[in-house]
DNA sequence: GCCAACGTTGGC
DNA sequence: GCCAACGTTGGC
């Protein structure tokens, strides 16, 4: 049984369509700065798990595809670069704070607005619903996925 | 731009 | 280990 998550993206980051446009549909996921994410991350996700692409912080956020992760998590790069906002100097390349996986484009849908998914009963446990929910990456149940994938026929 | 919620930091 | 101050997130 694969797992399932919900995973936020600013699209003035990486959009669904830039997901689209990515070499084999397939980015890592860099800029994770949170410890409950990574740790989402390095111990609970597995290859072919599915992801909910959620844009956020736009004008419409909203699940905009359908994605799965791609890889087992590995360091993510940006936490040595000086030059990158992601840049942290605390973490040293023989202990990597900060780690991603790779996430690939299953299919971009129509837009599940975050007004939409408030209004449907069965999404309402879904963890990007609940108030003062600020976790950049959610575990899904399997009836949440497949009450998304409904509605995203 | 506001602001509520929540995570992190650091002095003690 | 407490907790106040501060920073970030993200919808509105």
């Amino acid at each position: 049984m694969p797992g399932f998550w919900l995973m936020k993206s600013e699209p003035d980051e990486v959009s669904i369509d830039d997901l689209a446009r990515a070499s084999r549909q397939t980015v890592p996921w860099t800029g994770v700065r949170n410890y409950q994410a990574r740790n989402f991350m390095r111990d609970a996700m597995a290859l072919g798990d599915g992801v909910l692409f959620y844009h956020s912080s736009c004008a419409e956020p909203g699940i905009a595809g359908l994605a799965e992760v791609a890889s087992t998590a590995y360091p993510d790069a940006s936490q040595f670069d000086p030059a990158s906002k992601y840049h942290d100097p605390k973490s040293k390349p023989d202990a990597p704070r900060w780690l991603h996986v790779d996430v690939k484009l299953r299919r971009k849908t129509r837009l599940l607005s975050l007004r939409e998914m408030r209004t449907l009963p069965t999404l309402s446990t879904m963890r990007v619903l609940q108030p003062g929910n600020r976790l950049s990456i959610t575990p899904v149940t399997p009836a949440e996925w497949q009450a998304v994938c409904a509605l995203l026929d």
